[in-house]
RNA sequence: GGCCGGAUGGCAGAGUGGUUAUGCAGAGGACUGCAAAUCCUUGCACGUCGGUUCGAUUCCGGCUCCGGCCUCCA
């Protein structure tokens, strides 16, 4: 089966064909880096990551692309506020960020080109822009000028009458059209701004992308994808911008765009108090549950963040660590597992069908524990695993995980010493069939967050 | 006002023109000193009104409801 992917382009799902057979080139819109990231941040970055993975197994050789906006108003609005250097909040943003995704298991990009590392690509484009009659110089400014490109519009699929029908553009008066949009635009002495051709100033939202994706990707390359708020403006004023000054045909040939992100059916916003960050998450919830939960709905459709959603991600993976931890001691056998992991590969390659591969991890898992020879569980084993490499879970052992990776707690009121002591105090006096004391101590543990388990090889523990 | 997406069983969530999604929760059973885990069995569905069709949850249209975008929010 070939991969298919759902072209926001053509609004169909489109068989994937490369530009090259063996080089992948992919480029997903990253953080303005002014605040740690929040869930809905997340899921792209997931998604993305996911599809990644999925590219790096299908093909030899895949460049993901991923910026790091650190230009822009709201980081500029941050440093007034804390009087804190504008360099001190993006730096110290960067690294938060690498942290949290880091703990979804989110593979790091190729390539991470930061905005203000890119000012001269940005103005050589803008340039040729101005040249191609594409752009013109107003008060200062640079804006693109939508009247030069006779389909602007097409990702989105809407006409500059709709949108002047809107009536919520934004009319300053040095723009030519209402829906002109800014390149270049000027900056006081107190704001971060470099030398142009057009006097001391800073770029446009939207030039970043189409001049760090050119740089890094060429002028065509595969895929580009983000949120689907950015549909519109930002991924249509990116396709002005570089098929403007590149030629009809080049950039993206695929445009992904995961939805959005809901808080308990209500859009997250920090005034309705249901807004959360991935630190704040991170530290009740293990990251490969909260990733598990983002991708357990289909990436197009809306996601609903719930806290009963989280449960079930972790009780999900509680389900196939255990399942792992049965056949710790068997070796997995990579080579045969390839027709048991075929129905996964499968599902991701539809689109990225992450529920329905979690589902065929469901039945891998439930095989694997009526598995009744080695051989089998060999097989069973490693394309658990190998799936799980795919969507980004089960990176630990199950140990790892009973002991409290996968608790909510992460640090219980006892600790693993402790708990062990108890443990082998309830072993003894259940071989002395004292089952008073036994389940006093079972019931002193369960107390604590701790669940035994008594198994044909003793007893297992694990933090609820 | 314009544009876009969605509506599936108690919950979450795939998919399909006629045949079990899957998981959790529920019911019954096996196993267990008791449990847990695991396994077996099982109940529960496709917003509404029309149309196309031998047959629609699946295609088309109307309606209702929900969500989002409309110049710098993933």
């Amino acid at each position: 089966m070939a991969l298919c992917v759902y072209n926001t382009l053509t609004r169909t799902k489109d068989t994937f064909v490369p530009l090259e057979p063996d080089h992948i080139r992919m480029y997903v819109c990253g953080p303005t880096v002014y605040d740690r990231a929040h869930i809905g941040n997340a899921r792209p970055v997931v998604v993305f990551d996911t599809l990644y993975r999925l590219l790096k197994c299908l093909y030899p050789r895949v460049t993901y692309a991923r910026n790091i906006t650190d230009v822009d108003d709201k980081i500029n609005a941050r440093a007034k506020e804390s009087g804190r250097t504008i360099r001190d909040i993006t730096e110290e943003t960067t690294a938060h960020y690498h942290e949290d995704m880091d703990a979804l298991n989110a593979l790091r990009p190729d390539v991470e080109p930061r905005a203000t590392e890119h000012i001269a690509e940005m103005i050589a484009l803008i340039s040729v822009l101005i040249d191609k009659g594409h752009a013109y110089t107003a008060d200062g400014h640079v804006l693109f000028s939508v009247a030069s490109m006779a389909d602007y519009g097409a990702l989105s699929r809407r006409s500059q009458d709709e949108m002047i029908a809107g009536a919520r553009v934004e009319v300053a008066p040095y723009k030519k059209d209402p829906g002109d949009f800014v390149l270049w635009k000027p900056s006081s002495d107190d704001l971060p701004g470099w030398d142009s051709p057009w006097g001391r100033g800073r770029p446009g939202w939207h030039i970043e992308c189409s001049a760090m994706s050119g740089k890094y990707l060429g002028e065509s390359f595969d895929i580009h994808g983000g949120g689907q708020d950015l549909v519109f403006p930002h991924h249509e004023n990116e396709i002005a911008q570089s098929t403007c000054a590149h030629g009809p045909g080049t950039f993206a040939r695929y445009w992904m765009h995961n939805g959005y992100l809901m808080v308990e059916g209500e859009k997250m916003s920090k005034s309705l108090g249901n807004f959360f960050t991935v630190h704040d998450l991170l530290a009740k919830a293990p990251g490969e549950a909260i990733r598990l939960t983002l991708l357990a709905t289909h990436y197009h459709q809306p996601l609903n963040w719930t806290d009963e959603g989280l449960l079930q991600a972790r009780q999900t993976l509680d389900r196939f660590y255990t399942a792992l931890s049965r056949v710790s001691e068997v070796p997995a056998d990579d080579d045969g597992a390839e027709a048991v992991l075929q129905p996964v590969l499968d599902a991701l390659q539809d689109d990225l069908n992450t529920p329905a591969a979690i589902a065929v991890m469901h039945d891998i898992a439930g095989r694997l524990n009526k598995a009744e020879t080695r051989g089998e569980q060999a097989i069973l084993k490693s394309a658990l695993q190998q799936a799980g490499g795919l969507l980004g879970i089960l990176a630990m052992t199950p140990e790892a995980w009973r002991r409290g990776a996968g608790s909510a707690t992460k640090e219980g009121a006892v600790n693993d010493a402790e708990i062990d002591a108890l443990v082998a105090a309830r072993t003894a006096a259940r071989a002395g069939r004292n089952f008073a004391e036994a389940d006093r101590l079972r019931k002193e543990l369960s107390s604590n967050g701790i669940l035994l388990e008594d198994g044909p090889n003793g007893t297992l523990w694990r933090r609820e």
